[in-house]
DNA sequence: AATAATTATGATACTCTATTACAGTTTATA
DNA sequence: TATAAACTGTAATAGAGTATCATAATTATT
């Protein structure tokens, strides 16, 4: 039931699709998923939905703050249920895996160094592309 | 001669295409420019160019440290020349202007988080999107 | 300077992500 | 339960970028 009145107050009526969805975000919760992650792992629980719907609801998802959209440069885009924390991602280019983390000194500089030219800041993208350090 | 020398250290032949898109690009010192946009320049100015070639030279000028490609998530990469110092970008989202900056707080901070994680950064990429303020 | 060997080129077809059009279906509201 | 509005799946489409391939240009070798 949570999930409907999430839905309602987004303005979006409830419908087959748009549940399955948030109910899969909601399981991968911490994953980063695609648009065609989700397709597959919708068709593979013979759930009938057409990849434009996912994409649409998507879409519509990120427009209502349900959902945060990255394009980690692999030529696609990334989903992630909207946390209240905002964040930043590193990527290990080695396994690719996803470490979200958040440090006040960067983004308090990041608005000063904006405001410094003349400009606040309205969004902003910070990814790291990193790799373990072996002892 | 300069430009001849700079694709001769990178290892690439001396071609037409090539030399033409160092041109241009050095002529637009401090732009961002799209592979379309290069092609449709070099059409412009009579130059016999296909579209393959100058993605082709871009991503070969980006392997020799030639120019760096950044994509302002507009759907579309934009090449810019290399330059010395490294630098991040601000994107106006009004007015689409493009301003560079560089803060070694941020950089710095930006190594200490990674390390505390276990990681080394090998490559970042961070835009921040602003409004100007208006007063 | 001529030729051979290598590499680059333009045109085109193709891949991939994402969006749009449209006719049929489902949801919300009375 | 009838109706308008919103939503859906299918398929066509768009746009960025890559692969293929026969031809052409560049560099190395004679």
């Amino acid at each position: 039931m949570n999930e409907e009145s999430d839905l309602k107050k987004a303005g979006l009526k409830v419908t087959l699709p748009r549940l399955r969805i948030l109910e899969l975000l909601e399981e991968e919760k911490g994953g980063h998923l695609s648009a065609e992650d989700i397709y597959k792992k919708l068709l593979e629980a013979k759930e009938d939905v057409g990849l434009a719907t996912v994409y649409r609801v998507l879409t519509q998802f990120e427009q209502a703050g349900i959902v945060e959209k990255n394009n980690f440069e692999e030529g696609r885009a990334v989903y992630e249920l909207h946390h209240d924390q905002h964040h930043d991602h590193m990527v290990c280019i080695d396994t690719g895996k996803i470490i979200e983390f958040n440090d006040e000194i960067i983004e308090r500089r990041q608005s000063e160094v904006a405001a410094e030219l003349g400009y606040e800041i309205k969004d902003h993208s910070m990814v790291l592309y990193v790799q373990e350090i072996k002892k």
